[in-house]
RNA sequence: GCGCCCGUAGCUCAGCUGGAUAGAGCACCAGACUACGAAUCUGGGGGUCGGGAGUUCGAAUCUCUCCGGGCGCGCCA
């Protein structure tokens, strides 16, 4: 493939400096090809083409690295890039993950898990929203939890609060521990306490959450501690002040808004960050009119954090609907960093959840939505996983529920979880038949691979030899989806190999009367179940020896 | 009005960063189980890659411009 594109761009470029025949230029090209070291034979194809088949050893050399390797075929060479930043995850911490969440935590997740086989460096970080308004609306509704659990009938619950039922067990703990002490006293004096303690009970709702989806974070940071408001050092302060200090921060005042006409829009002199010098339409606000912090402004302190830690690579994933956002924060990494650090947003749309092709309606503030953890109960981490790297991340996602317990080809979790575990069973097969056998992969490395000629041995063995430039240029690309298309794609052609050998018996992988060429194969079938492992172990999807 | 994302088979989506006749799955039609696992496979029909222009030897891919959809547009996070 490569060899054929450079010969291709070779000869475009001769061609039209030089003028020159075309055909004859063609015919060197093929001449160079074939003194080659891994090419057996080459020829001109259609204009500007050349056509190449590789020696067999070029086969034999990739089979025996993944018998040697195992599934670290194709993981990169140490770091080059240095490390790399990866927040995801941005749910508030005021109910359970809902499944728009997974998918921005399982591609963080699989993004770092890739970045790190391909020989990076990658910190998984989760940055807790827990400063604003809406942690003190949490505190307020697990406040009518608790009275509820002190005996009180606290009928349904208000307009414009949590009515979950999940902040039940935060009630009854603090009704355990204060008694009726909180009941009665103004608002004020409760609701830190009830404000910490519904928190640290949402967050580790959420933990468990994602640990029902196999992502853990080795960082998570509060957006509170950062602004200091229960004690600490104030990080938003001193970062406004360094900014300011370099005259990125200014007081002045924006233009009106251009979209909707808002009412209660007043002109005032604000404290603003000079984002127009870093690319963004306008500059924006770090202090609100009552004096707290901008959500903007805690975050430019978190991202400073990241930077004061010498990462230069960020990469943050966030739902779509934040794309608004993007440019700021790239500004404000570029001026905190002076342009050394980028930051690069992975932008996750919407999913919608489907239940035999009818949309199933999720609706935070009425309490009905569906769960992250039923959804994970119901169908399992493989298939949410799976099912969320088969996408492009900035493409929209039908999540069908049906069609995932469905199990058909519909469902290419189980499609290529199968072709691992049939791989495995051939292994169990040819250990069947010839009990001798050293089904050791790096005794396998020593199988006579010479024996491998048939074309649809050769095929499987092209499509993993791809494995370790499909990994690189995901890795690249910041696009686990790649390796999600390439597991499916090597799956595929081996349940169509497979296949063959019913039809025509001397294809099958074990033959008793074929010793070697049998163990030849079974070598092949190991390279695929290896590699096929190592791709899912990437996504997080469990590689299963059999199918129940 | 402005910014970002998307538009590829009836449906859901790939397309290896510009290469050959654009590929899968589902659905539809016709086939393969006395089984190294049929949760699989083989074959078939189905496309002006949203429209147009440009760059290039060469465009689904890059640029511009329309059309259509999604998200966002101080002091919500």
């Amino acid at each position: 493939g490569d060899l054929a594109t450079n010969a291709a761009m070779v000869y475009a470029r001769e061609a039209k400096q030089a003028g020159s025949n075309p055909r004859a230029l063609a015919d060197r090209l093929v001449a160079d090809l074939k003194l080659e070291p891994d090419v057996q034979h080459a020829e001109a194809a259609g204009p500007g083409f050349i056509n190449i088949v590789l020696k067999s050893e070029v086969y034999e050399k990739v089979l025996k690295t993944v018998l040697i390797h195992g599934q670290f075929f194709g993981a990169g060479a140490p770091s080059e890039g240095g490390p790399v930043n990866v927040e995801y995850v941005s749910a508030n911490p005021t109910g359970p993950m809902h499944v728009g969440h997974a998918r921005g935590a399982v591609f963080g997740d699989a993004l770092s898990s890739l970045l790190i086989f391909s020989g990076r460096e990658a910190t998984r970080e989760y940055y807790i929203n827990d400063a604003g308004g809406q942690v003190d609306v949490l505190a307020r509704s697990a406040f009518l939890r608790y009275r509820e659990a002190l005996g009180e009938d606290i009928g349904p619950i208000p307009e414009g609060l949590y009515p979950g039922d999940y902040l039940k067990p935060a009630g009854e703990s603090l009704a355990r521990e204060y008694g009726s002490a909180l009941k009665d006293k103004p608002e004020a004096e409760w609701l830190p306490v009830v404000r910490k303690r519904a928190i640290d009970a949402m967050m580790a709702m959420i933990r468990e959450d994602l640990a029902a989806l196999n992502i853990t974070h080795e960082v998570f940071a509060s957006e509170r501690a950062l602004t200091g408001t229960d004690g600490g050092v104030d990080r938003v302060r001193e970062t406004i002040d360094w900014m300011r200090a370099k005259d990125l921060v200014y007081q002045g005042r924006l233009p009106p808004p251009k979209g909707a006409p808002s009412e209660d829009w007043e002109d005032r002199e604000q404290t603003l960050f000079r984002s127009t010098d870093f690319g963004d339409d306008v500059d924006r606000p770090l202090i609100k009119s009552d004096g707290g912090y901008t959500y903007f402004a805690s975050d430019i302190a978190y991202h400073k954090t990241k930077i004061d830690r010498n990462f230069r690579t960020l990469v943050d994933v966030w739902g779509a609907d934040h794309g608004g956002y993007v440019k700021r924060m790239q500004a404000a990494v570029a001026a905190l960093s002076d342009g050394k650090a980028k930051l690069e947003v992975r932008l996750c749309q919407l999913v919608r959840l489907m239940r035999a092709g009818e949309p199933v309606k999720m609706s935070k503030r009425s309490g009905d939505f569906v769960t992250l953890r039923e959804v994970v109960d119901e169908v399992g981490a493989d298939a949410v996983r799976f099912m969320m790297l088969m996408r492009k991340n900035d493409a929209p996602l039908d999540f069908d529920l049906a069609k995932v317990i469905e199990q058909s080809q519909d469902n290419p979790v189980f499609y290529v979880q199968y072709a691992h575990a049939r791989a495995r069973s051939v292994m169990r097969q040819g250990k069947l038949v010839f009990a001798d056998f050293d089904l050791d992969r790096k005794a396998l490395a020593h199988a006579d691979f010479s024996l491998l000629t048939d074309e649809g041995e050769r095929e499987l063995m092209r499509t993993f030899g791809q494995y370790p430039r499909v990994v690189r240029q995901a890795a690249e690309a910041h696009e686990p989806h790649r390796i999600a298309f390439f597991a499916h794609d090597l799956a595929t052609r081996f349940h169509a190999h497979w296949n063959r050998g019913k039809d025509a018996p001397r294809l099958r992988f074990v033959n008793e009367k074929e010793r070697n060429l049998s163990y030849a194969r079974l070598a092949l079938v190991a390279a695929v179940s290896l590699v096929l492992a190592s791709a899912l172990s990437i996504l997080g999807v469990s590689a299963p020896e059999e199918m129940r």
